[in-house]
DNA sequence: GTCTATAATAGGATAGAC
DNA sequence: GTCTATCCTATTATAGAC
C-alpha cells in the first residue's frame, strides 16, 4: 500500500485548476491525470464516480475554500467598505486579474450543467448574499442591497468572459476598480 | 445529385443554435447532425474542415446577421437613446431574455479558444465600438464612452452566465432594464 | 493507494455509391 | 448534395497486481 503522493486537498486543488483552465468537457481524464500526477485508475480510487464525481467534489472543495478565505473574513467587525475592499482583493487574486476562469461559470455553461445545477446555484446565491449583507450593513435598503449584489456578481463574471474573448485583462482590472468605488456609493 | 434540403444559411442557423446550446466541445458531430438533419458526411460536404470549420463559418454567419440586424439600424438618423433602445431590444430577443447563450462566450471559454481568438475578439470589439459610438453621439467624452461600452458588454455577458448559474432569468431582465436607464445617463 | 493493462464506447473524420 | 459503411483515435471506465 503505497502512501499517497498528494493529499486529497492537493488533488482537489489541481483538479480545480484543470477544470478552470479547460472547462468540464475540455478537461479529459488524460489531462486531469497529468494535472494531478496520478494515473487514471488512481483518480478512480478518489473519485469512484469518475469525472462527474471529480467535478462535484471539486465544487464542494471550492465551497470550503471560499468559506475560509472569502466569507469568514467578512464576519469581522470591520467597516463595510473594508470588507468590500477585502472581498475585491481576494477575488482579484483568485482570478489572477482575469487570467483564470471561474469554476461556477465552467460548470453552468457546460453541456452537463444540469448535473451541477444545485451546487452552482447555491454558490452564486451565497456569494450574492455576502455582498448584499455588506450593502445592508452600509445602510442600503434591502432592494438596493440585493440589486447591487446581483450586479456585482454579474460584472465579475462578465469581465472574466470579456477578458477571455478580447485578451484584454484591463477589462477585469477596470471592472474591479469600478466596483471598489461604486458598490457602496450613495444612490443617485 | 439530390437537391439540398436546407440552404447553407439554414444549416448555419441550426449549427449556431446547437453551438449556443451545447458549447463547442459539448456539441458532438452526432448532435450537430441531428440539429441539421444532415448525416455527418453531408456536413463534411459543407464544412471540409470538420467541426472547427463549422464553428468558424458559424461565427462568420453570426457576424453577417449582426451587421444586418444589430449594427445596420444604428446608422439611421435616430437619437442615441432610440438607437440604444433598439440595440437592447435586439439583444433581449437574441438571447431570449437570458435563456440562450452567447456564441462568443461559448467559443472563447472553450478549450479550443485559441482557434477562434481573432474572430471572437473582433466581434467583441465591433460590439463595444457600436455602443461607444452611441455614447459619443450622446455627447460623452471618448474615455467615458469607451468605459460605458465596455461595461455594457461586460454586464450582458455576465448576466447570461449568472442566469445560467442561478436559473433566474430575472437577472437578465434586470440587467437590460438597468442598462436602458444608465448607459446614457449623465455622469455623476 | 498506486500502478499496468485492457476493455468498451463515443468522437471525429473519410471513401465511395447514387 | 446526400447517403451508407467504415476507420481511427481519444475518452471514459474497469480489473487486478503489488
Amino acid at each position: 500500500m503505497p502512501a499517497p503522493i498528494l493529499s486529497k486537498d492537493e488533488v482537489l486543488d489541481r483538479l480545480l485548476n484543470a477544470f478552470r483552465d479547460k472547462g468540464y468537457e475540455g478537461a479529459s481524464l488524460a489531462e486531469l491525470s497529468a494535472a494531478t500526477g496520478l494515473v487514471k485508475s488512481s483518480l478512480y480510487h478518489y473519485f469512484p464516480g469518475g469525472k462527474e464525481d471529480m467535478a462535484e467534489q471539486v465544487m464542494a472543495h471550492l465551497d470550503r475554500q471560499l468559506a475560509t478565505n472569502l466569507y469568514q473574513p467578512l464576519r469581522s467587525a470591520q467597516t463595510p467598505a473594508k470588507k468590500l475592499g477585502a472581498m475585491l482583493d481576494t477575488i482579484d487574486a483568485f482570478y489572477e486579474g482575469g487570467r483564470k476562469a471561474c469554476l461556477l461559470e465552467r460548470l453552468c455553461t457546460s453541456a452537463e450543467r444540469a448535473r451541477f445545477r444545485r451546487p452552482v446555484r447555491r454558490a452564486f446565491t451565497v456569494w450574492m448574499e455576502a455582498v448584499e449583507a455588506i450593502c445592508l450593513e452600509a445602510g442600503f435598503s434591502k432592494a438596493v442591497a440585493r440589486a447591487r449584489a446581483e450586479d456585482f456578481v454579474v460584472r465579475v463574471e462578465g469581465a472574466l468572459v470579456v477578458c477571455a474573448g478580447t485578451d484584454d485583462y484591463g477589462v477585469f482590472a477596470r471592472t474591479i476598480k469600478d466596483l471598489r468605488a461604486s458598490v457602496l456609493a450613495p444612490s443617485r
